[in-house]
DNA sequence: AACATGCATTCATCTAGATGAAGAAATCAA
DNA sequence: TTGATTTCTTCATCTAGATGAATGCATGTT
């Protein structure tokens, strides 16, 4: 992650730029897909389904890759909205900037790391969706995003938990009512 | 897919196994983990949940590759089981195969590119669990999988889609009679 | 200060899908 | 063939979570 610098020497079409809270930096439908880090800020990525309703996919803080790759990998137009949820700092790149052939050997490792890990997270996210009630998924974002809690509103935590923030909400008072 | 020659070059500990039907080839909390490359046959992963419930994350068939990735790639004991569900040979392979030293530049972009594209697939499976009903799940696993259905028995189809089996029949009937 | 907008909570109602039981159909073993 | 096991279906009931509406708080803007 801290080596960015390599990822913006490698493409050169990569360029840094600034939003404000709420701006959409991508959009459904856009044909120029971009993958996003985040130097600074928080962004987020989710689809409007066909009845209106959002859906996150994730969130990106500081040092994190944000990017729509099923649309990537398969050459569609993009599905995923992404947008800030903080004034952010965001460098750009290009497609297949993390594997392209002027990438070198080492780095090419790094970034398969990286990859491998991410695919680590979503299988766990895949399973405990199937197999966990929300209260428990809930529990454990908390566990393992402790740092996102307070800067990402409940209803963002709810739709990326895949459930109403009317049902978060009762769900948080259970535990409440539970500890009080 | 076809240079699974080539890891089996790369990688000294790899061999080759034929299994029959049924046989549990990896078990939650196994902790010498494997990659597997089915050559022939179908294997799936799936977790026993808290209440003695399965619930199947994927399935592979010829020239695919399965593994508890998240397992692997943290460092815990498997979490998944992974079973054959026809008499299958596989090739069984080691925690970093896929990107360890000995890999060259140009089979690492390879493999690379499968992750990266395997990281699409997933994207669309969390999405599609969060955002629509269980009968467009189904009709998009017809869709992506015309070759698997009928090598799969319905109700791990079912557990695939996160849906009991007796949810999959009412879909399947509606189907039915709305064509017919 | 006054108003609007967005966020979280609570409650009453509704629904997709779970659970459990039972039977029909297919597969397998001897 | 016979029985045993698994698979699929149907139905009656139950539940987690959705929907919709109302209320109370914050924030921000002019």
């Amino acid at each position: 992650m801290e080596n960015i610098n390599d990822i913006l020497h490698v493409d050169a079409t990569a360029t840094t730029a600034t939003y404000r809270k709420g701006t959409v930096i991508q959009h459904a439908g856009d044909r120029q897909l971009h993958t996003f880090f985040v130097k600074k800020g928080l962004l987020r990525s989710y689809i409007i389904d066909s009845k209106g309703k959002e859906h996150i996919f994730m969130f990106a803080a500081e040092g994190w890759i944000i990017a729509d790759i099923e649309s990537l990998e398969f050459g569609g137009a993009a599905e995923l909205y992404i947008d800030c949820l903080e004034d952010s700092e965001v460098v750009m790149f290009d497609k297949n900037c993390l594997f392209m052939e002027a990438v070198d050997s080492e780095m090419l490792v790094r970034n398969f790391k990286l990859l491998y890990r991410r695919m680590g997270v979503l299988q766990r996210r895949v399973i405990m969706q199937m197999s966990a009630p929300a209260a428990d998924r809930y529990a454990y974002f908390i566990k393992t995003y402790p740092a996102l809690l307070h800067r990402i509103p409940q209803h963002m935590i709810a739709s990326y938990l895949g459930i109403t923030p009317q049902a978060l909400s009762t769900i948080r008072t259970k535990i409440a009512t539970a500890k009080g």
